[in-house]
DNA sequence: CGTATTTGACCAGCGC
DNA sequence: GCGCTGGTCAAATACG
């Protein structure tokens, strides 16, 4: 971990059982799952910006007992705003979190962003190796949009979360690289509760 | 019939 | 200014 540049990311519980998608939470919260599936194969980097629109990509180890995000209550799969400092440490400590499972994310860099016109909205990415195009994270999302885009035979999915309100969005594609693999990009935070998060918050966390 | 998805059209940003 | 590209809209279509 080179710096604090980055702002907290969060991540949610959710109900292993609620869905038989591999959630990013189920994966990282089940351990059975997370074990099946090998960390390796889960995700290996993470992109996000912070509010001032300043784009990040971080690298992050794999070993079982380091879970790539923090997991906090109701707060979904977002970039944590900040009140106090846009120096906020990936590494910080949570105190009601046990050590082992503080995110471990490395060599964070800064990427040039595509614009200013970032809107102030948080934005975090991931990549994840599954079979099936959409990851269940809690929030009911509308499709709004597929595109092709340029040097990716597969196209780009755009989605609203469909909550009145609530102006987040997400795209869904698979890696130019690695058509196995899924990149999910959020854009914004969520103006509401996951509705399943707050349910399991308080769910066990074992990683033996 | 209500809701979700598809898909072509349109628009804006960016580079040349 | 023009063309390319990504993002969004909205009418048409599919589905439960």
């Amino acid at each position: 971990m080179s710096t604090s540049l980055a702002p907290t990311i969060t991540g949610m519980i959710q109900p292993p059982s609620s869905n038989p998608n591999p959630t990013i939470t189920n994966i990282l919260t089940n351990h059975n799952y997370y074990d099946d599936l090998g960390f390796d194969q889960l995700s290996d980097y993470l992109a996000f910006e912070d509010q001032l629109g300043d784009a990040y990509t971080c690298n992050f180890s794999s070993p079982l007992s380091n879970i790539p995000v923090i997991l906090q209550e109701n707060k979904g799969v977002i970039l944590q705003e900040n009140n106090t400092s846009t120096e906020s440490s990936l590494n910080s400590n949570h105190d009601d979190m046990d050590s082992n499972h503080a995110v471990q994310i490395n060599n964070c860099s800064k990427r040039v962003k595509r614009s200013e016109k970032s809107d102030n909205a948080s934005r975090i990415a991931f990549r994840i190796k599954t079979e099936l195009e959409i990851l269940d994270d809690g929030y009911k999302w509308r499709k709004y949009g597929k595109k092709m885009v340029k040097n990716n035979p597969n196209p780009r999915n755009y989605y609203k979360c469909s909550t009145v309100g609530c102006k987040v969005k997400k795209r869904v594609e698979r890696d130019l690289k690695d058509s196995s693999y899924v990149i999910t990009t959020y854009e914004g935070i969520h103006s509401h509760e996951t509705p399943h998060a707050f349910v399991y918050y308080n769910t066990q966390m074992q990683f033996d």
